[in-house]
DNA sequence: AGCCAGGCCCTCC
DNA sequence: GGAGGGCCTGGC
């Protein structure tokens, strides 16, 4: 009976497309899901999205979801949204999978699907994410949303929203130090003043291009190009963006022996080098190329393969 | 100890 | 443009 009511809690719905919801929230693009696992809800993951405790699990080729505070049926198109559901796989495919690069990545991680998240709560990650590793990442946001977010009280835990611009504004510098951010504290905190300010319009930027986008977003210290183009792909909805970090460059060098004509090698001597800001504009600028408005999709295919590679080295 | 982890910024040159 | 160096932190 108790684990009648507790099935019930669950919403389901079956995505247009394929999904695989574990590799969409372990690739590294969001930082707030965890891993849960609970005898009447079974092995799931839980995270906040816009001020929910939202859990979530695959069943198949369904989604079991629920939502607080917000009831499902509110919430479910919501959730739709952010986990990128509206985008056509299909036609992606079809595009990359003439790519003998990409083709056997997509058919191993079907269903890896690009983000739609909150633009403001990805600016401030990937600002986080400079010279750090992905458990810390998570770490400094979830410490964030502590301290400064609203709680979100539940009847088992509680979890906290991630605040306003003006909230981490208002917090001050020396807060986000307590919070070991170390020298991104300042980068969090000036960016939190400028867009509390509205220096920069997070969510006017997704009706305009990828360039002026680009353009708008690294104005904010901390913000350059790798970073930009996380915020773009991840919240923006630039699925034509492609952010080169070490990942990418090592891929690329693998991958893709036309671009070691222009870019170093990623293991070259004791001191292996890095691209150049110019040389990751020519980076990009070979990856529109090549991928064309779905560079995001080869993007993150590549980056995936090589974190699930150097997690096992 | 020293290097690495999904960079960015500043100072020369 | 490009090279070099510094930067918080935590884990190996």
């Amino acid at each position: 009976m108790t684990r009648a009511r507790e099935t019930q809690e669950w919403t389901a719905f079956r995505p247009d497309g394929a999904m695989d919801l574990e590799a969409t929230l372990d690739c590294g693009q969001a930082f707030r899901w965890r891993a849960a696992s609970s005898p009447a809800l079974g092995d799931h993951f839980e995270g906040v999205v816009f001020g929910n405790r939202v859990r979530l699990k695959q069943v198949e080729s369904e989604l079991l979801f629920t939502s607080e505070p917000d009831p499902p049926s509110s919430f479910r198109p919501v959730l739709q949204d952010y986990l990128g559901l509206g985008h056509d796989l299909e036609a992606i495919y079809t595009a990359l999978a003439s790519d003998s690069v990409l083709a056997p990545l997509i058919h191993r991680y079907p269903g890896l699907r690009i983000l739609s998240q909150e633009p403001w709560e990805c600016l401030v990650s990937f600002i986080c994410s400079a010279n750090n590793n992905i458990a810390r990442i998570s770490q400094n946001v979830e410490d964030i949303a502590r301290a400064f977010g609203r709680r979100i009280a539940l009847q088992d835990g509680e979890r906290w929203a991630f605040p306003s611009p003006q909230a981490v504004a208002d917090a001050g510098e020396s807060a986000l130090r307590d919070l070991r951010l170390g020298y991104k504290a300042k980068y969090v905190h000036q960016t939190a003043a400028l867009v509390s300010q509205g220096q920069v319009d997070l969510y006017a930027l997704r009706e305009e291009s990828y360039e002026r986008a680009l353009e708008a977003v690294t104005t904010l210290p901390g913000v350059a190009d790798k970073v930009g183009n996380c915020v773009l792909l991840f919240s923006l909805d630039k699925l034509e963006a492609f952010p080169v970090d070490v990942h990418i460059h090592r891929a690329m060098w693998d991958s893709y022996p036309d671009t070691r004509a222009f870019i170093p090698s990623p293991r070259d001597g004791p001191k292996p080098r890095k691209p150049t800001p110019k040389q990751v504009r020519q980076i990009r600028e070979w990856a529109a190329q090549r991928f064309g408005p779905h560079a995001g999709y080869a993007n993150q295919y590549l980056f995936y393969d090589d974190l699930l590679k150097s997690r096992r080295r």
